[in-house]
DNA sequence: AGGTAAATGAGAATCATTTTTATTTAGATT
DNA sequence: AATCTAAATAAAAATGATTCTCATTTACCT
């Protein structure tokens, strides 16, 4: 996926993990949460901290039992709420999908470009819409407490993709 | 629900039904649909149209079995998709919801803020906002086809109730 | 080590939505 | 107007994501 110079604005966030992940510190994490620190509670952050971006609880539930193959699927829902309850993770809803979710600790926040055909993420922070989001509110007489911003439309691979297939293809 | 005065690039939509939904328009927007016309698309198409906005499937079908208590709600949600298909309806999806619908035909595109309290909704449209958003999307290569904004807060009259509640009520 | 509230696994429950299937019907064709 | 046929319907079952229940187990405070 290319990606191009943002203006002045719109910046990109940097998604890569550059912290080490280490026993102590998913302890830590789980502790703070005012939780127990059980092996199961262990096995998904270490998962959810160590896998892809955007994860659905499916998709994280299956990489846990890999670990431990008797790991139930409520259990990774119940803790996946309590982290996003506590804003560590961020939930994302698009249509009638499966949520996704993402680690959102020391993040900025941020908001999703999303490719229809092949579901790519871009992620994108722009202050004037903020801002713009805020006065809107506020103009209603509505205090803001929360938004979605999901754009989506046609990443460049698939843009020259489409342009492959022959006429009235699906 | 109280609503001030719009800053110049937002502009309040107007949401009233200032046109006479009689029979034969009904019938031609489902035979322009090219579907068959008949007895429950008609009741479904009425109520749509002239009940609330941002209606969900659930308060459509009740509405429709007023009029037809044998109307089966796989044929409310089959229309509502078709309709959706169509683009003559907007379908709203807010977290895990229900999806709510609202006739989009004839009105402007529109966004949403919604209490998170009693779910009021207010409609707005932000020019502004719009071309930041296509700005975004052709900065990342994408072609933009689509967005969600969902701004959601607290009414007014719901911020008052939050200070009569006594601390720590639910 | 022992007690207890919290956490777990397994599966059932829920909720919105979709699919299936046998039956009915709209509307084109005689 | 009677006939035909694909489309539409009702009813119920299926689906898929998520949540709840409850009997059992476990973390961790004393």
């Amino acid at each position: 996926m290319r990606m191009q110079k943002q203006t002045e604005t719109t910046e990109l966030i940097n998604t890569k993990r550059n912290f080490k992940w280490d026993e102590p510190t998913v302890k830590s994490i789980i502790r703070d949460m005012g939780l127990k620190v059980t092996q199961q509670r262990m096995i998904i952050l270490k998962c959810l901290l160590s896998g892809r971006d955007h994860i659905t609880a499916q998709e994280l539930f299956e990489a846990v039992i890999k670990k431990d193959p008797s790991l139930g699927f409520a259990t990774v829902y119940r803790f996946l709420k309590q982290l996003t309850e506590q804003d560590l993770v961020t939930e994302v809803r698009m249509g009638g999908l499966p949520a996704r979710y993402e680690w959102a600790k020391k993040k900025k926040h941020h908001d999703h470009l999303t490719c229809k055909q092949c579901g790519a993420i871009c992620e994108f922070e722009n202050q004037q819409i903020e801002l713009l989001q805020k006065q809107i509110a506020k103009n209603f007489g509505y205090i803001l407490t929360g938004h979605i911003l999901e754009l989506y439309g046609l990443c460049p691979s698939c843009q020259k993709e489409e342009g492959l297939l022959p006429i009235g293809d699906t």
